[in-house]
DNA sequence: AAATCTCAAAATCTCGAAAATTTGTTGACA
DNA sequence: TGTCAACAAATTTTCGAGATTTTGAGATTT
């Protein structure tokens, strides 16, 4: 009758996880791009076993699936640590993005049909609402607004026929998501990324290839600036 | 006294292994490569325990380092498989591939010291070596023949400054060359790999970017169209 | 004082067995 | 014959304890 009493309480706490390790996967993954895990932070089992609930194991599977994302660390028999952040990084990392891009945009734009339009217009739409409201100061959905930015640029994308392409943006994507979230804190009133994105979409639908690789690479490159000016201040 | 008699038999069983996860990794990495586990199996842990010796923790978690390298898949609750193969994907890898390497290889000409060209010329030398006693019917050979020219395109791009981009490199490169160990088993006597390799190198150390980079391309473009014209022949 | 050594304490790493899930089989029923 | 429920077998997933390694403080030597 209630076989769930006893010592049953194995089941993930995450919405669409099939199993402990992706529970755990997926919770600690949102605590480092969130930051919740502080960069270079040494990850004992003790802790995380008494922060997340499953075994030590299970941990170890799910935080080495993290350090193939780069997002955690490793160094045999001295256990784990979030990833290090630094600007240097960053810069790095945002002309790698940019490269590939860019590529996977052109080709995207060569190949989107009306299918793909539709889906990049309403992962627009959903992204500006999100922005609309976000813009009234309500940090509460910055989770919701990273979700939606990822859908778009996902979304502008889609089309590319090369999934190694795609599968190298979405790695490069992730670590700028985490480097964003870490700048989101005090954001720059002086920006408008709204903007920003619409331009890259009316160039997409009009099919200008140069234009939108160009509007995408300037709008990958103003978080890097943003980030420059604000840690590196030779003023 | 015997401290190792009884029960102690756990040390890693692979050169520069520092774990059992480490040695089982590199173990049946290379098992992949080379096509010893095949494309699409199903890795049981009762069949992987038993021919690696190891548990089931440590196995899962060396599975989960393939799995992040795309050498592994896995569904939820239904165990792991050796990544399928086909030419379509060896197709779209190859292009992803010359837009990375390439890219790679023009800033690492850019940016190469005196040192870059010495470790260069080192490792072509090496691999010529390898590539001289292959030439006369060694298959024992193919794992020195590998490393060795593994060592070759990474030392082309070693002076290339950005780490991300290396990183996405090594990404492609370890794909490229399980497809390139599944079609050498038969090799194409018409293809001097060698020639190839030295006019890179010699545009390389002639630092002609452009020239170097066309080669490149040319030399990653053509495992592929030997691979084309062997499962895809409309003869 | 600096370097080396010793040896507990702390942390990581590994295993085997139990729990949970999927897969395969059998037989009832239409 | 075909469908489906119930049960059994096979497989994956998870845990906790023990084995192994690293760490750090204090003692000893140079």
């Amino acid at each position: 009758m209630d076989k769930n009493s006893a010592a049953a309480g194995r089941q993930p706490k995450v919405v669409g996880a099939r199993s402990l390790v992706e529970a755990a996967y997926a919770t600690i993954r949102h605590d480092i791009l969130d930051g919740s895990l502080a960069p270079g932070l040494k990850l004992r089992f003790e802790m995380l076993r008494e922060r997340y609930g499953v075994g030590a194991s299970t941990l170890r599977e799910a935080l080495t699936r993290l350090v193939g994302e780069s997002l955690v660390t490793s160094e045999e028999q001295r256990g784990f640590r979030v990833a290090e952040v630094s600007l240097d990084d960053f810069a790095d990392l945002t002309r790698a993005r940019k490269l590939i891009e860019v590529e996977a945009l052109r080709q995207s734009i060569l190949h989107g049909d009306d299918a793909w339009e539709g889906t990049l217009v309403g992962a627009f739409h959903r992204l500006s609402k999100v922005e609309a409201k976000l813009a009234t100061g309500a940090p509460e959905l910055r989770d919701d607004f990273e979700e939606r930015n990822r859908d778009f640029h996902y979304a502008l994308i889609a089309a590319c026929p090369s999934r190694w392409l795609k599968h190298m943006h979405g790695i490069l994507f992730q670590q700028s998501e985490r480097y964003r979230r870490l700048s989101l804190a005090a954001r720059d009133e002086s920006r408008d990324v709204h903007a920003e994105h619409e331009a890259v979409l009316e160039a997409a639908l009009a099919r200008d290839v140069d234009r939108a690789c160009r509007l995408e690479a300037e709008h990958i490159d103003k978080t890097l600036q943003l980030l420059s000016r604000r840690f590196a201040p030779k003023t």
